[in-house]
RNA sequence: UGGCCUAUGGUGUAACUGGCUAACACAUCUGUUUUUGGUACAGAAGAGUCUAGGUUCGAAACCUAGUAGGCCAACCA
């Protein structure tokens, strides 16, 4: 148990400290509370593994507790999606809840509060109700049904009940202070009229509570001791606890333990969006195939992209938790996904954008079975037998009729070795009408022991089999789609983010099944679609290799435009390589400061007067600045500057520091 | 114009709660190994912690002011 003391985040330390100060371990408790409106997300996975892990790593139930007090979006359907989501990704909940469990216990308490003057029934229309809420910036004002008598109020929340009333007719709210600074303190509302069937209480409530009151009730009931939730719900602590001290004094006997809700800040993926309602409208237009469309950043597209539970769960530890607004880059999520596909994808060929080869002394009947090993990083996945014959199938892109020294790859008189078989050279291509390679004829050499640069990877043309392959790129064209507000989110998507394509693989992957996953090898990990059949095989690129290659490659697309050079590394001025000397200045040990002095001289003939003097207004504490920029200055008086006040001031006010290389610096004028 | 929250390399998180040259991961760039331009390994560059004051022997941390960003006016959660 004792891994070395990993840092704690912020929520960890808030829990470590209740513990110092006398809770007791075993009342730990937490909840994941999703309302069923919609699929979880990448987003979502972040709650999910905060309290589940806190769960795990304090050994505390966790309740899987559905919202469900909007009957009018939430379904069925999204229940079991959520549950199956979580599952998946190796979570077990203590209870599988239901807020609707509490419509009874909720309502007695609100007519407790009738009873303590603490709620009202408000009969105005929610275009005056919202007229009195005032605004952030300016005090609401008192309803006028705000002091009707308690047994008017308990007739008619009983009524509310009994269906008496249409929709929108009478509300409960509570009674706080309609001048609280705090919007959600105005008499916040607690139950509001439906006539609408719920999926799990059927017709047996024409009133349901709203958020704020039901969700820190059910913590309570639950005894949950953490709430975790994000950041948007920081204002609504100070009803949470409102609400809570209230019924505390009610249950405190039967339910001992007030909860407490923390905030932290939400997942941000770059080039997606988290938004369920946004998620919904690419699903409505047909963006997408649905839900789990492998674009969709969904648990349940990212499961049929290939991305596994344990993948996720290592981002979402290695995101961490705080409370500042973040965006999290997707190379993070990609590198978790090809970590442990790595380890564990067998190693396959396939080739997907084919250019034939003919190994003109290969026999023509000629067929050998040669051994290939599945996985070098995994000794126990054993091998298999790949079938080569006189003509195969290399990509296009791995061949040129001339390169340079820095193309690893099949070039004419060039030699190259194919993985897994022999080493080949290509002596002549075949060209078709318009000029495009139809074949490359190559001779090959069994000695496979030569040393030579490249390996392709290959298939047997008469062996193949072919397959669907979807490959896709970035949903969004944007960083942040959905951060622009004069912008829909929607003309940022990206009409190439599906490609499909036929590709021919080798003939071991004729009975794979759905989920399995692969490596092609150098091109990416890969795996079988669900909508996959034998005969009929069709695979998702889950992610592309690392490659380094690529990189080196003058980009021919422009949408991968994320790596563009950082403006800021462009050229530097000499007045701001000098501020970079002055930083590390007092750091260095005294050959090295001689050395960046003689620098900084050097620099300081480029610089103008005007670029140094806002730097006389240095902060004290910032000694190396103020050395660099010193020295810069001596250099400027000796080349003819004029002595000012500025000059004269920073002078003297170096001579005083406590510093001493400032000092000597000032005096050696 | 109000209230609340946040600010640390390009990105995300740390810094044992005021104490060594601000750490780790991703990204970037070099090498070495390699039958994957992958993996692995070794290394480099990049931050005086938003700004200005203050408290202190000592501040990323505490105080004040400012700046920037976020959240708050659904019969949504």
């Amino acid at each position: 148990m004792s891994e070395e003391k990993k840092a704690l985040n912020f929520i960890e330390h808030i829990i470590e400290e209740d513990l110092a100060n006398g809770l007791s371990k075993d009342k730990l408790r937490f909840r994941f509370p999703p309302e069923p409106n919609g699929y979880l997300h990448i987003g979502h996975t972040k709650a999910i593994g905060i309290s589940f892990g806190l769960g795990e790593t304090y050994n505390a139930p966790v309740n899987l507790r559905f919202d469900d007090t909007n009957p009018a979006k939430e379904e069925q359907e999204y229940v079991d999606a959520i549950k199956k989501d979580i599952a998946w990704l190796g979570y077990q909940w203590e209870n599988e809840l239901y807020s609707s469990d509490y419509f009874q216990k909720l309502y007695d308490w609100a007519v407790q509060m009738i009873k303590d003057g603490k709620a009202y029934v408000d009969s105005q229309t929610s275009e005056d109700i919202a007229q009195q809420k005032g605004t952030p910036t300016q005090v609401g004002t008192n309803s006028p049904y705000r002091s009707r008598s308690i047994e008017e109020n308990l007739d008619l929340f009983q009524r509310m009940k009994a269906g008496e009333f249409p929709a929108g007719t009478h509300i409960l709210r509570a009674k706080i202070d309609m001048e609280s600074p705090n919007m959600l303190m105005r008499d916040p509302m607690m139950y509001r009229i439906m006539h609408t069937e719920h999926h799990r209480t059927g017709n047996d409530w024409c009133i349901y509570p709203m958020y704020d009151w039901t969700h820190g009730e059910s913590d309570y009931i639950e005894q949950i001791s953490h709430s975790l939730c994000s950041l948007e719900f920081k204002p609504h602590r100070e009803l949470y606890n409102w609400f809570r001290d209230h019924i505390y004094d009610y249950a405190k006997e039967a339910l001992p333990m007030p909860p407490k809700q923390r905030e932290f800040a939400r997942l941000n993926l770059s080039y997606t969006i988290m938004s369920k309602r946004k998620l919904l409208r690419l699903v409505e237009e047909g963006i997408v195939s649905g839900w789990d469309d492998p674009r969709m950043p969904t648990i349940s597209g990212l499961r049929r992209r290939g991305y596994t539970p344990n993948s996720i769960r290592k981002f979402i530890d290695k995101v961490g938790v705080a409370k500042r607004e973040n965006v999290i880059d997707v190379s993070l999520l990609e590198f978790c996904i090809r970590e442990d596909l790595n380890k564990s994808a067998n190693r396959v060929m396939a080739v997907l954008d084919p250019v034939k080869v003919v190994i003109t002394n290969y026999p023509e009947d000629k067929e050998e079975w040669l051994e290939a090993e599945n996985n070098q990083e995994d000794d126990s996945a054993g091998f298999r037998k790949v079938p080569f014959s006189r003509e195969i199938y290399i990509e296009k892109e791995d061949f040129k009729e001339e390169a340079g020294a820095k193309f690893f790859r099949l070039q004419l008189g060039g030699e190259v070795r194919l993985k897994n078989a022999y080493i080949i050279k290509a002596n002549s291509v075949v060209k078709d009408e318009n000029g495009d390679i139809t074949e490359i004829h190559c001779t090959y050499d069994e000695d496979t022991s030569k040393k030579v640069k490249g390996t392709l990877h290959w298939v047997s043309i008469k062996h193949a089999i072919t397959a669907e392959i979807r490959e896709y790129d970035r949903l969004f064209m944007h960083e942040s789609p959905d951060s622009d507000k004069d912008k829909d989110f929607m003309e940022y998507v990206n009409p190439k983010s599906l490609t499909i394509k036929t590709g021919y693989l080798e003939p071991s992957l004729a009975d794979v099944e759905v989920g399995e996953q692969f490596q092609f090898q150098r091109l990416g990990y890969f795996n079988v679609d669900d909508d996959s059949k034998s005969g009929k095989l069709v695979f998702n690129k889950t992610v592309g290799l690392r490659d380094s290659w690529a990189k080196q490659k003058p980009k021919p697309q422009n949408t991968q435009n994320h790596n563009t050079p950082k403006p800021q590394q462009q050229k530097r001025s000499a007045i701001s390589v000098i501020q970079q000397f002055g930083k590390k200045y007092t750091n260095l040990a005294e050959e090295k400061q001689l050395k960046a002095k003689a620098e900084i001289q050097e620099l300081a003939k480029d610089v103008a007067y005007d670029e140094l003097e806002p730097l006389f207004g240095t902060a004290v504490k910032k000694v190396g600045t103020r050395i660099a920029v010193l020295i810069a200055l001596k250099e400027l008086l000796k080349n003819g500057l004029e002595r000012n006040d500025a000059i004269n001031e920073f002078i003297e006010k170096a001579k005083e520091d406590k510093n001493a290389i400032l000092v000597a610096e000032a005096s050696d004028i």
